[in-house]
DNA sequence: GCGGTGCTGGCAGCTTGTTGCCGACGTTGG
DNA sequence: CCAACGTCGGCAACAAGCTGCCAGCACCGC
């Protein structure tokens, strides 16, 4: 990665990491939109940029946003809420769709591409217009979006029946069947079953099944 | 992985790769049941074994067993005639759920098991009444499958309008919208949609969408 | 005890999805 | 040219899914 580049492709995480390691150390502003915590992963594996994050957490202002459907998986939400504790991390939610982005003070703009053949690519954007572009995208994501305690309190509800629903769901079990076997009225079922695609932001089953398998929920 | 050991869990495609490099070399019978090419992505991989594979060529008979779904991929099904091309694999398609299996010469059997931190972990079976289970249970479904020959010239007509009409179901996109959108009647739209489901081997459109996912086609 | 609140589940109306039927049309082979 | 065949698309019947409505019930606070 050069100096001169204003775009660079980076392949998969750990290329990703080596190249942006200095930037977690130093960035006085980190900001990211996630769909789901794959691409914080990365800062979750590497265990000594955790111990960074730690370490500089009064000197650096963390935000995140989220879409609901990672508070479903009792894992990621755990995760979210740890980030928040040791990191110092604001975190909201939002329902839009979002670009999966890391932002370092306004300079840095990281932008997530395809998966391919297993490894992801990320562009890494310096050019100063571009990356006030993707920066003023992300404040007005920012804006709208509703702090992460206003959902989780009923998310986490939603997420006991949850697994279960899902489990028939991707078994192709139909309403009917599905509330009897959960014991529930159909008209109940199918609340849930609501409740479950608004949180994953889906408008048909079809949506629903590739969100939740994407979030690793099925 | 010792000898006496009747079961073994083995973690990781890279440590699954250590620990059974000597099978792939040695064994005169290989076979695989697989609900995507995911698991036989750990012997593509690596260089060396493809390699032995192509080697081993006349001295080893390789029966592989495939959901339908996997041709729907059009990387994975390039993928799939290789593997014929190239080890002289037997291959056929089945319609059964499948457990992703790999056997080396009724002696030795590996069971996939669930995803964990990105990892997927394997039993690696040797006790001998498990293998023998295993290993009928693998028979039947051979006998019942059908040449992949015979699904793949109607999956590949399918496979040429499958990305767009996978696209717009992924997006939530209604029926009547998107046979518009692909200048379709609604009436041969549906009949796309269910020889896609067909092909994926779902009931539901949550499952179709769950399928789809999993073997990367959106 | 009583009123307020929230959830459940049956019912019903509506939308969306599934699939058979059939006429129309294009293609192919004799 | 004609017959056979396969696909398309409109129509219709039916099933499955979506959601509002409302009575019944449990719980809670005064």
């Amino acid at each position: 990665m050069q100096t001169g580049e204003a775009v660079t492709i980076v392949h998969g995480d750990e290329e990703l990491l080596a190249r942006t390691r200095h930037l977690f150390a130093t960035a006085t502003e980190i900001a990211c939109a996630a769909n789901s915590l794959g691409m914080w992963a990365v800062t979750h594996v590497a265990d000594d940029l955790d111990a960074l994050a730690r370490e500089r957490r009064g000197q650096v202002r963390v935000r995140k946003v989220f879409r609901p459907g990672v508070l479903l998986d009792p894992v990621a939400a755990r995760g979210v809420a740890r980030t928040r504790e040791h990191h110092g991390a604001q975190i909201r939610i939002t329902t839009d769709e979002l670009n999966e982005t890391i932002l370092f003070d306004r300079r840095v703009a990281i932008l997530a591409g395809d998966v391919r053949a297993g490894r992801r690519s990320y562009s890494v954007v310096t050019q100063p217009e571009t990356v006030q572009g993707v920066t003023s995208l992300f404040e007005a994501v920012w804006r709208a979006a509703t702090d992460v305690d206003v959902y989780d309190a009923r998310i986490a509800e939603i997420r006991l029946l949850a697994p279960r629903v899902l489990d028939l769901l991707g078994q192709g079990v139909k309403d009917e069947a599905a509330a009897r076997t959960l014991g529930l009225g159909v008209r109940t079922y199918r609340r849930r079953v609501a409740e479950l695609m608004d949180a994953l932001g889906a408008e048909s089953r079809f949506q629903a099944g590739v969100r939740a398998r994407e979030l690793g929920l099925v």
